[in-house]
DNA sequence: CCTCAAAGCGAAGGATTCTTCATATATTGG
DNA sequence: CCAATATATGAAGAATCCTTCGCTTTGAGG
Protein backbone atom coordinates (compact mmCIF):
# COMPACT_ATOMS: atom_id res chain seq x y z
CA UNK A 1 0.00 0.00 0.00
CA UNK A 2 2.82 2.47 -1.15
CA UNK A 3 1.90 5.81 -1.46
CA UNK A 4 1.09 6.70 -5.29
CA UNK A 5 4.02 9.24 -6.36
CA UNK A 6 2.40 12.68 -7.60
CA UNK A 7 2.65 12.28 -10.88
CA UNK A 8 5.23 14.43 -12.26
CA UNK A 9 7.10 12.02 -10.05
CA UNK A 10 6.34 8.95 -11.23
CA UNK A 11 8.57 6.46 -12.98
CA UNK A 12 8.89 6.17 -16.55
CA UNK A 13 9.38 3.15 -16.82
CA UNK A 14 10.23 -0.53 -15.58
CA UNK A 15 13.42 -1.97 -16.69
CA UNK A 16 12.43 -5.35 -18.80
CA UNK A 17 15.84 -6.27 -19.78
CA UNK A 18 18.17 -7.53 -17.40
CA UNK A 19 20.63 -4.85 -18.34
CA UNK A 20 18.11 -2.53 -17.35
CA UNK A 21 17.94 -3.33 -14.12
CA UNK A 22 21.22 -2.70 -13.60
CA UNK A 23 21.52 0.37 -15.04
CA UNK A 24 18.53 1.33 -12.30
CA UNK A 25 20.82 -0.26 -8.85
CA UNK A 26 23.68 1.70 -10.40
CA UNK A 27 21.99 4.90 -10.56
CA UNK A 28 20.38 4.48 -7.07
CA UNK A 29 23.68 3.35 -5.76
CA UNK A 30 25.72 6.22 -7.40
CA UNK A 31 23.17 8.72 -6.00
CA UNK A 32 23.51 7.37 -2.28
CA UNK A 33 27.21 7.80 -2.83
CA UNK A 34 26.98 11.30 -4.48
CA UNK A 35 24.69 12.45 -1.44
CA UNK A 36 27.40 11.59 1.31
CA UNK A 37 30.56 12.57 -0.82
CA UNK A 38 29.23 15.78 -2.21
CA UNK A 39 25.74 16.75 -0.36
CA UNK A 40 22.24 17.56 -1.89
CA UNK A 41 23.29 20.47 -3.25
CA UNK A 42 25.49 19.11 -5.74
CA UNK A 43 23.40 16.43 -6.56
CA UNK A 44 23.29 16.87 -9.97
CA UNK A 45 21.97 14.69 -12.99
CA UNK A 46 25.26 14.30 -14.43
CA UNK A 47 27.40 13.64 -11.67
CA UNK A 48 24.96 10.79 -10.26
CA UNK A 49 25.20 9.28 -13.83
CA UNK A 50 28.70 9.60 -13.79
CA UNK A 51 29.36 7.72 -10.83
CA UNK A 52 26.57 5.44 -11.79
CA UNK A 53 28.98 4.74 -14.87
CA UNK A 54 25.99 5.65 -17.50
CA UNK A 55 24.81 8.96 -19.41
CA UNK A 56 22.68 11.27 -17.92
CA UNK A 57 19.72 10.43 -21.04
CA UNK A 58 19.97 6.47 -19.81
CA UNK A 59 19.09 8.72 -16.22
CA UNK A 60 16.32 10.43 -18.12
CA UNK A 61 14.75 6.75 -19.29
CA UNK A 62 13.13 6.09 -15.93
CA UNK A 63 12.94 9.33 -13.90
CA UNK A 64 10.88 12.31 -15.84
CA UNK A 65 13.62 14.93 -13.38
CA UNK A 66 15.69 15.03 -10.54
CA UNK A 67 12.80 14.93 -7.84
CA UNK A 68 11.80 11.60 -9.31
CA UNK A 69 15.03 10.19 -8.67
CA UNK A 70 14.96 11.15 -5.09
CA UNK A 71 11.16 10.03 -4.68
CA UNK A 72 12.36 6.53 -5.85
CA UNK A 73 14.83 6.21 -3.39
CA UNK A 74 13.46 7.35 -0.22
CA UNK A 75 10.31 4.91 -1.58
CA UNK A 76 12.77 2.28 -1.59
CA UNK A 77 14.24 2.78 1.60
CA UNK A 78 10.83 3.42 3.73
CA UNK A 79 10.01 0.03 2.33
CA UNK A 80 12.63 -1.60 3.69
CA UNK A 81 12.54 -0.09 6.79
CA UNK A 82 8.61 -0.91 7.20
CA UNK A 83 8.91 -4.42 6.46
CA UNK A 84 11.09 -5.07 9.13
CA UNK A 85 9.29 -3.25 11.57
CA UNK A 86 6.67 -5.46 10.37
CA UNK A 87 7.93 -8.21 10.83
CA UNK A 88 9.25 -8.00 14.10
CA UNK A 89 5.54 -6.69 15.47
CA UNK A 90 4.41 -9.68 13.77
CA UNK A 91 6.77 -12.12 15.70
CA UNK A 92 6.42 -10.53 18.97
CA UNK A 93 2.45 -10.78 18.86
CA UNK A 94 1.33 -11.87 22.31
CA UNK A 95 4.26 -11.26 24.25
CA UNK A 96 4.49 -8.87 27.35
CA UNK A 97 4.66 -5.30 26.64
CA UNK A 98 8.37 -5.27 27.66
CA UNK A 99 9.63 -7.72 25.03
CA UNK A 100 7.31 -5.79 22.49
CA UNK A 101 8.77 -1.97 23.41
CA UNK A 102 12.25 -3.48 23.40
CA UNK A 103 11.82 -5.21 20.02
CA UNK A 104 10.41 -2.43 18.53
CA UNK A 105 12.94 0.48 19.39
CA UNK A 106 15.22 -2.23 18.38
CA UNK A 107 13.83 -3.15 15.46
CA UNK A 108 13.87 0.97 14.35
CA UNK A 109 17.28 1.39 15.29
CA UNK A 110 18.95 -1.50 13.71
CA UNK A 111 17.00 -0.90 10.49
CA UNK A 112 18.58 2.92 10.79
CA UNK A 113 22.18 2.14 12.02
CA UNK A 114 22.76 -0.50 9.68
CA UNK A 115 23.87 1.84 7.13
CA UNK A 116 23.96 4.98 8.82
CA UNK A 117 25.89 6.64 6.20
CA UNK A 118 22.85 5.70 3.95
CA UNK A 119 20.15 7.10 6.27
CA UNK A 120 21.74 10.11 7.02
CA UNK A 121 21.91 11.42 3.20
CA UNK A 122 18.30 10.37 2.80
CA UNK A 123 17.25 12.02 5.75
CA UNK A 124 18.70 14.91 3.66
CA UNK A 125 17.85 14.14 0.86
CA UNK A 126 13.91 14.14 1.76
CA UNK A 127 14.29 17.69 2.31
CA UNK A 128 12.62 19.56 -0.60
CA UNK A 129 10.96 17.09 -2.01
CA UNK A 130 7.22 16.47 -2.41
CA UNK A 131 6.81 13.78 -0.08
CA UNK A 132 4.52 13.87 3.04
CA UNK A 133 2.41 11.78 0.93
CA UNK A 134 5.38 8.86 1.05
CA UNK A 135 5.64 9.78 4.93
CA UNK A 136 2.32 9.86 5.79
CA UNK A 137 2.32 6.21 3.88
CA UNK A 138 5.07 4.80 6.03
CA UNK A 139 3.73 5.77 9.18
CA UNK A 140 0.48 4.42 8.69
CA UNK A 141 2.15 1.32 7.74
CA UNK A 142 3.96 1.11 10.83
CA UNK A 143 1.02 2.30 12.94
CA UNK A 144 -1.40 -0.08 12.04
CA UNK A 145 1.40 -2.95 13.06
CA UNK A 146 2.27 -1.36 16.23
CA UNK A 147 -1.51 -0.81 17.33
CA UNK A 148 -2.06 -4.55 16.27
CA UNK A 149 1.09 -6.07 18.56
CA UNK A 150 0.39 -3.85 21.52
CA UNK A 151 -3.06 -4.63 21.32
CA UNK A 152 -2.44 -8.62 21.58
CA UNK A 153 -0.35 -7.97 24.58
CA UNK A 154 -0.57 -10.38 27.17
CA UNK A 155 0.18 -8.48 30.36
CA UNK A 156 -1.34 -5.39 29.46
CA UNK A 157 -4.36 -3.14 27.94
CA UNK A 158 -4.37 0.57 27.15
CA UNK A 159 -7.60 3.21 26.60
CA UNK A 160 -7.12 5.42 23.58
CA UNK A 161 -4.49 2.97 22.42
CA UNK A 162 -4.26 5.53 19.45
CA UNK A 163 -3.07 8.17 20.84
CA UNK A 164 -0.47 6.05 22.88
CA UNK A 165 0.59 4.63 20.03
CA UNK A 166 0.87 7.82 18.38
CA UNK A 167 3.22 9.30 20.64
CA UNK A 168 5.40 6.46 21.30
CA UNK A 169 6.01 6.30 17.31
CA UNK A 170 6.88 10.07 17.08
CA UNK A 171 9.18 9.72 19.99
CA UNK A 172 11.24 6.81 18.63
CA UNK A 173 11.25 8.03 15.25
CA UNK A 174 12.44 11.43 16.75
CA UNK A 175 14.90 10.48 19.00
CA UNK A 176 16.61 7.91 16.88
CA UNK A 177 16.79 11.07 14.07
CA UNK A 178 17.56 13.34 16.21
CA UNK A 179 20.74 10.98 17.43
CA UNK A 180 21.48 10.31 14.03
CA UNK A 181 21.92 14.02 13.44
CA UNK A 182 24.48 14.95 15.62
CA UNK A 183 26.98 11.99 15.01
CA UNK A 184 27.39 10.99 18.80
CA UNK A 185 29.97 8.56 19.89
CA UNK A 186 29.22 4.83 18.95
CA UNK A 187 29.44 3.93 22.70
CA UNK A 188 26.96 6.97 23.45
CA UNK A 189 24.33 6.31 20.95
CA UNK A 190 23.80 2.63 21.92
CA UNK A 191 23.40 3.69 25.53
CA UNK A 192 20.65 6.33 24.69
CA UNK A 193 18.86 3.72 22.24
CA UNK A 194 18.89 1.75 25.76
CA UNK A 195 17.39 4.79 27.68
CA UNK A 196 15.14 5.02 24.93
CA UNK A 197 13.59 1.50 25.49
CA UNK A 198 13.60 1.53 29.15
CA UNK A 199 12.04 5.48 28.68
CA UNK A 200 9.55 4.10 26.62
CA UNK A 201 8.63 0.96 28.25
CA UNK A 202 8.12 3.32 31.84
CA UNK A 203 5.23 5.15 29.64
CA UNK A 204 3.50 2.36 28.53
CA UNK A 205 3.69 1.02 32.25
CA UNK A 206 2.07 3.99 34.04
CA UNK A 207 -0.45 4.48 30.99
CA UNK A 208 -1.62 0.89 31.22
CA UNK A 209 -4.45 -0.68 32.63
CA UNK A 210 -3.26 -4.04 34.35
CA UNK A 211 -4.39 -7.21 33.47
CA UNK A 212 -3.21 -9.43 36.44
CA UNK B 1 28.95 31.65 24.07
CA UNK B 2 27.99 31.23 20.12
CA UNK B 3 29.56 28.62 18.04
CA UNK B 4 32.47 31.17 16.21
CA UNK B 5 31.56 30.98 12.51
CA UNK B 6 33.72 28.99 10.00
CA UNK B 7 35.30 31.95 8.40
CA UNK B 8 34.30 31.68 4.65
CA UNK B 9 30.38 31.70 6.45
CA UNK B 10 31.37 35.36 8.58
CA UNK B 11 29.20 38.23 8.56
CA UNK B 12 30.76 41.10 6.24
CA UNK B 13 30.21 43.71 8.49
CA UNK B 14 27.75 44.67 11.16
CA UNK B 15 25.25 47.96 10.73
CA UNK B 16 25.98 51.02 12.07
CA UNK B 17 23.44 53.06 10.64
CA UNK B 18 19.80 52.77 11.23
CA UNK B 19 18.41 52.30 7.80
CA UNK B 20 21.37 49.39 7.64
CA UNK B 21 19.81 47.11 10.51
CA UNK B 22 16.45 48.02 8.85
CA UNK B 23 17.58 46.19 5.85
CA UNK B 24 19.24 43.97 8.14
CA UNK B 25 15.93 42.52 9.58
CA UNK B 26 14.54 42.97 6.30
CA UNK B 27 16.74 40.62 4.69
CA UNK B 28 15.78 37.90 7.58
CA UNK B 29 12.08 38.33 7.01
CA UNK B 30 11.96 38.01 3.62
CA UNK B 31 14.64 34.61 4.18
CA UNK B 32 11.75 32.90 6.07
CA UNK B 33 9.59 34.07 3.76
CA UNK B 34 10.93 32.70 0.65
CA UNK B 35 11.75 29.80 2.22
CA UNK B 36 8.38 28.93 2.98
CA UNK B 37 6.37 30.60 0.30
CA UNK B 38 8.82 28.37 -2.25
CA UNK B 39 11.26 26.29 -0.57
CA UNK B 40 15.27 25.99 0.22
CA UNK B 41 15.92 24.97 -3.56
CA UNK B 42 14.04 28.30 -4.65
CA UNK B 43 15.98 30.49 -2.25
CA UNK B 44 17.85 32.50 -4.45
CA UNK B 45 19.89 35.42 -3.22
CA UNK B 46 17.88 37.62 -5.96
CA UNK B 47 14.32 36.34 -4.65
CA UNK B 48 15.64 37.57 -0.90
CA UNK B 49 16.15 40.95 -2.02
CA UNK B 50 13.67 41.34 -4.52
CA UNK B 51 11.28 40.67 -1.53
CA UNK B 52 12.98 42.42 0.99
CA UNK B 53 12.82 45.36 -1.09
CA UNK B 54 16.47 45.98 -1.27
CA UNK B 55 18.84 45.02 -4.66
CA UNK B 56 21.43 41.79 -4.21
CA UNK B 57 23.98 44.72 -4.00
CA UNK B 58 23.02 45.15 -0.24
CA UNK B 59 22.91 41.65 0.76
CA UNK B 60 26.34 41.04 -0.37
CA UNK B 61 27.42 44.09 1.35
CA UNK B 62 26.42 42.03 5.10
CA UNK B 63 26.77 38.42 4.15
CA UNK B 64 29.92 36.77 1.49
CA UNK B 65 27.52 34.31 0.63
CA UNK B 66 24.06 33.03 0.67
CA UNK B 67 25.13 30.02 3.00
CA UNK B 68 26.04 32.71 5.15
CA UNK B 69 22.31 34.61 4.96
CA UNK B 70 21.22 31.02 6.14
CA UNK B 71 24.06 30.33 9.15
CA UNK B 72 23.24 33.81 10.35
CA UNK B 73 19.60 33.04 10.37
CA UNK B 74 19.97 29.97 12.21
CA UNK B 75 22.42 31.30 14.58
CA UNK B 76 19.92 33.97 15.39
CA UNK B 77 16.77 31.85 15.99
CA UNK B 78 18.87 29.07 18.08
CA UNK B 79 20.38 31.86 20.58
CA UNK B 80 16.29 32.72 20.95
CA UNK B 81 15.51 29.01 21.75
CA UNK B 82 18.28 28.42 24.02
CA UNK B 83 17.65 31.92 25.85
CA UNK B 84 14.38 30.74 26.53
CA UNK B 85 15.18 27.07 27.71
CA UNK B 86 17.85 28.58 30.03
CA UNK B 87 15.09 30.96 31.28
CA UNK B 88 12.93 28.37 32.24
CA UNK B 89 15.52 26.30 34.03
CA UNK B 90 16.64 28.70 36.08
CA UNK B 91 13.02 30.11 37.12
CA UNK B 92 12.40 25.93 38.21
CA UNK B 93 15.95 25.90 40.19
CA UNK B 94 15.38 24.02 42.98
CA UNK B 95 11.64 22.95 42.51
CA UNK B 96 10.29 19.33 42.28
CA UNK B 97 11.21 17.01 39.30
CA UNK B 98 7.42 16.84 37.74
CA UNK B 99 7.73 20.81 37.87
CA UNK B 100 10.88 21.15 35.26
CA UNK B 101 9.68 18.54 33.47
CA UNK B 102 6.64 20.22 32.47
CA UNK B 103 8.30 23.10 32.18
CA UNK B 104 11.43 22.07 30.48
CA UNK B 105 8.83 20.54 27.63
CA UNK B 106 6.64 23.39 27.72
CA UNK B 107 9.12 25.68 27.29
CA UNK B 108 10.55 24.14 24.43
CA UNK B 109 7.66 23.58 22.71
CA UNK B 110 6.29 26.58 22.80
CA UNK B 111 9.17 28.25 21.85
CA UNK B 112 8.88 25.73 18.75
CA UNK B 113 5.38 26.27 17.81
CA UNK B 114 5.07 30.54 18.58
CA UNK B 115 5.80 30.59 14.95
CA UNK B 116 5.53 27.06 13.69
CA UNK B 117 6.07 27.99 9.77
CA UNK B 118 9.27 29.55 10.59
CA UNK B 119 10.53 26.21 12.53
CA UNK B 120 9.59 24.37 9.64
CA UNK B 121 11.10 26.78 7.54
CA UNK B 122 14.49 26.58 9.51
CA UNK B 123 14.38 22.83 10.07
CA UNK B 124 14.97 22.84 6.00
CA UNK B 125 16.94 25.90 5.74
CA UNK B 126 19.55 23.83 7.84
CA UNK B 127 20.31 21.43 5.48
CA UNK B 128 23.37 21.27 3.47
CA UNK B 129 24.31 23.77 5.66
CA UNK B 130 28.06 23.80 7.74
CA UNK B 131 26.18 23.77 11.07
CA UNK B 132 26.99 21.18 13.14
CA UNK B 133 28.73 23.36 15.15
CA UNK B 134 26.14 25.77 15.55
CA UNK B 135 23.73 22.71 16.75
CA UNK B 136 26.44 21.72 19.03
CA UNK B 137 26.93 25.03 20.77
CA UNK B 138 23.19 25.20 21.17
CA UNK B 139 23.05 21.41 22.20
CA UNK B 140 25.21 22.25 24.64
CA UNK B 141 23.95 25.55 26.24
CA UNK B 142 20.72 23.52 26.88
CA UNK B 143 22.46 20.34 28.32
CA UNK B 144 23.91 22.85 30.54
CA UNK B 145 21.25 24.89 31.81
CA UNK B 146 19.17 21.42 32.24
CA UNK B 147 21.88 19.52 34.18
CA UNK B 148 22.15 22.67 36.75
CA UNK B 149 18.16 22.13 36.82
CA UNK B 150 17.62 18.50 37.21
CA UNK B 151 20.68 18.60 39.84
CA UNK B 152 19.15 20.91 41.84
CA UNK B 153 15.64 19.05 42.40
CA UNK B 154 14.47 18.82 45.52
CA UNK B 155 12.72 15.50 45.27
CA UNK B 156 15.04 13.46 43.11
CA UNK B 157 18.97 12.99 42.64
CA UNK B 158 20.19 10.80 39.91
CA UNK B 159 23.44 8.77 39.18
CA UNK B 160 24.31 8.89 35.28
CA UNK B 161 23.03 12.61 35.25
CA UNK B 162 24.78 13.29 32.31
CA UNK B 163 23.77 10.59 30.11
CA UNK B 164 20.01 10.62 31.50
CA UNK B 165 19.65 14.32 30.67
CA UNK B 166 21.11 13.77 26.96
CA UNK B 167 18.73 11.02 26.43
CA UNK B 168 15.43 13.59 27.93
CA UNK B 169 16.92 16.47 25.31
CA UNK B 170 17.29 14.23 22.59
CA UNK B 171 13.77 13.07 23.07
CA UNK B 172 12.27 16.46 23.60
CA UNK B 173 14.12 17.62 20.81
CA UNK B 174 13.20 14.51 18.45
CA UNK B 175 10.09 14.29 19.47
CA UNK B 176 9.17 17.96 19.08
CA UNK B 177 10.76 18.24 15.51
CA UNK B 178 8.73 15.03 14.31
CA UNK B 179 5.61 15.72 14.94
CA UNK B 180 6.24 19.06 13.37
CA UNK B 181 7.23 18.23 10.26
CA UNK B 182 3.75 15.36 10.04
CA UNK B 183 2.33 18.34 10.45
CA UNK B 184 -0.57 16.71 12.09
CA UNK B 185 -4.12 18.67 13.66
CA UNK B 186 -3.39 21.11 16.50
CA UNK B 187 -5.43 19.26 19.25
CA UNK B 188 -3.31 15.73 18.29
CA UNK B 189 -0.09 17.71 18.56
CA UNK B 190 -1.53 19.31 21.94
CA UNK B 191 -2.39 15.96 22.96
CA UNK B 192 1.11 14.39 22.31
CA UNK B 193 2.79 17.45 23.88
CA UNK B 194 0.95 15.86 27.45
CA UNK B 195 1.46 12.55 26.46
CA UNK B 196 5.46 13.54 26.31
CA UNK B 197 5.55 15.42 29.33
CA UNK B 198 4.02 12.37 31.22
CA UNK B 199 6.61 9.92 29.20
CA UNK B 200 9.50 12.32 30.63
CA UNK B 201 8.43 12.29 34.18
CA UNK B 202 7.66 8.53 34.01
CA UNK B 203 11.14 7.78 32.99
CA UNK B 204 12.99 10.46 35.67
CA UNK B 205 11.06 8.53 38.60
CA UNK B 206 12.51 5.12 37.05
CA UNK B 207 15.61 6.23 37.27
CA UNK B 208 15.91 8.60 40.06
CA UNK B 209 17.43 8.45 43.43
CA UNK B 210 14.21 9.02 45.74
CA UNK B 211 15.08 11.79 48.73
CA UNK B 212 12.36 11.18 51.08
C1' DC C 1 26.45 73.63 4.88
C1' DC C 2 30.04 70.42 3.58
C1' DT C 3 32.62 66.45 3.41
C1' DC C 4 33.55 61.70 3.99
C1' DA C 5 32.18 57.27 5.22
C1' DA C 6 28.32 54.20 5.12
C1' DA C 7 24.79 52.15 2.61
C1' DG C 8 22.58 50.97 -1.54
C1' DC C 9 22.18 49.85 -6.40
C1' DG C 10 21.66 46.49 -10.40
C1' DA C 11 23.47 45.17 -14.98
C1' DA C 12 26.46 41.70 -16.50
C1' DG C 13 30.11 38.03 -16.33
C1' DG C 14 30.97 33.44 -15.46
C1' DA C 15 29.56 29.19 -14.03
C1' DT C 16 26.12 25.40 -13.28
C1' DT C 17 22.36 22.77 -14.06
C1' DC C 18 18.25 20.33 -16.05
C1' DT C 19 16.41 18.25 -19.80
C1' DT C 20 15.76 16.93 -24.66
C1' DC C 21 16.41 14.54 -28.89
C1' DA C 22 18.53 12.65 -32.82
C1' DT C 23 21.45 8.87 -33.21
C1' DA C 24 23.68 4.48 -32.15
C1' DT C 25 23.88 -0.05 -30.07
C1' DA C 26 22.10 -4.20 -27.89
C1' DT C 27 18.63 -7.83 -27.11
C1' DT C 28 14.87 -10.73 -28.08
C1' DG C 29 11.39 -13.39 -30.38
C1' DG C 30 10.45 -15.48 -34.55
C1' DC D 1 19.64 -14.12 -39.35
C1' DC D 2 16.13 -10.31 -39.21
C1' DA D 3 13.09 -7.12 -37.83
C1' DA D 4 11.20 -4.84 -33.95
C1' DT D 5 11.84 -3.24 -29.58
C1' DA D 6 14.46 -1.81 -25.62
C1' DT D 7 18.31 0.65 -24.01
C1' DA D 8 22.11 3.82 -24.10
C1' DT D 9 24.53 8.04 -25.58
C1' DG D 10 26.09 12.87 -24.91
C1' DA D 11 26.30 17.34 -27.21
C1' DA D 12 23.73 21.43 -26.88
C1' DG D 13 19.74 24.59 -25.79
C1' DA D 14 17.49 27.12 -22.39
C1' DA D 15 17.10 28.54 -17.96
C1' DT D 16 18.88 29.94 -13.53
C1' DC D 17 21.88 31.30 -10.26
C1' DC D 18 25.86 33.48 -7.54
C1' DT D 19 28.71 37.15 -7.11
C1' DT D 20 31.22 41.37 -8.36
C1' DC D 21 32.14 46.19 -8.99
C1' DG D 22 31.83 50.84 -10.57
C1' DC D 23 28.74 54.21 -9.45
C1' DT D 24 24.94 56.81 -6.84
C1' DT D 25 22.52 58.17 -2.81
C1' DT D 26 22.06 58.87 2.10
C1' DG D 27 23.44 60.06 6.79
C1' DA D 28 26.45 61.94 10.47
C1' DG D 29 29.80 64.81 12.43
C1' DG D 30 32.10 69.11 12.38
Amino acid sequence: MAATPPMHLKARKKPRQARAAATLDAIFEATIQVLLAEGLHRLTTTRVAERAGVSVGSMYQYFPNKQALLYALNERYLDIVAEKVETTCQNKHGATTSEMVNALVDAYWQAKTERSDVTRALYRSAVELDNEALIEAFAKRVDAATIAMLSSASDASYVNLALINTTLLSVIFGTVRNVFERDLPAALEAEIRDQLAMMCLCYLEAVRISKT
